[in-house]
DNA sequence: GTGTTTGCAAAGTGTTTGCAATTTA
DNA sequence: TAAATTGCAAACACTTTGCAAACAC
């Protein structure tokens, strides 16, 4: 806590400079979603954050929202997980320490990690996206009797 | 057809050494996983290649027997795709191409790849796995007009 | 024989879809 | 008012589970 929240009118400019339109779903989820740092969150959290909230707005709704803002690049989707999707508020590109005994998920910038001796992408393709994910487990106690 | 196959046994030892009792389903899909090179399959794949081949095996039993070879070491599942489990016969540390398009997917062998700048590994926790995935997407023709 | 494994069908999870009612511009 | 958006419930895709029958040792 303690950092500073863009002002209501941001959260409806970038909805409006996306072409969405600003309903009164959108804009909640928006602000769940934007001003609060950066966040990772799964359609099945934000939707009870929005309950929790007051806010009502149906599960289908928050899974098309969290679509549409991706589609509008407000929103990184990122496969962390096969069964469960997460959304990154973070849109520039970084990479990922993940713990999924705790589910744990947290940023490491771009320009902390180097990645060298890419090999030549495949004729036809081009890079659309480089997802590195440091996996991590619970490290057991030193008297580990297991 | 056609391939040379690593003699049955080497599949029945496998299994024997991994504590996993060679029934003819488990030998069967070992030789399909097994003894044709390095694969990247799922469970529905694996499961309509055994009937194509004549191999009477359920579904159930697929997924089973992919996850105690997974346990037993013998198989590596990643995650590429949320919605979808991939396993890969090549349990060797290495990273991987994909592309969604078309669901290619391929290996990249980790001395190919140099990543410096690790960041300290969270307190109370070790590295598991370095996932390391080249999403790739179809190069749109020259005259590109989209 | 005894414990393991299998297959089926049912249940479970996360996600998408069809469509009438509602809301936005 | 016309087009976009919402909510519900049903449908979906993939995966796991419970349990009786079949199997391996």
């Amino acid at each position: 806590m303690g950092y500073t929240s863009r002002p209501y009118t941001n959260v409806l400019n970038r909805l409006k400079e996306a072409g969405l339109r600003p309903t009164r779903q959108r804009l909640a989820l928006a602000r769940l979603l934007f001003e609060d740092g950066h966040r990772h969150i799964t359609a099945e959290q934000l939707h009870s954050q929005a309950m929790t909230n007051n806010i009502k707005v149906s599960l289908a709704t928050v899974y098309n929202t969290l679509h549409q803002f991706t589609d509008a690049r407000l929103l990184n989707e990122i496969v962390i997980d096969s069964g469960r999707s997460y959304f990154d508020t973070n849109t520039v590109p970084h990479y990922h320490f993940y713990c999924e005994e705790d589910g744990m998920l947290s940023d490491i910038p771009a320009e902390t990690v180097q990645i060298a001796g890419i090999p030549n992408i495949p004729t036809g393709t081009e890079l659309a996206s480089v997802d590195l994910v440091f996996r991590l487990r619970r490290k057991r106690a030193a008297q580990d009797a297991a």
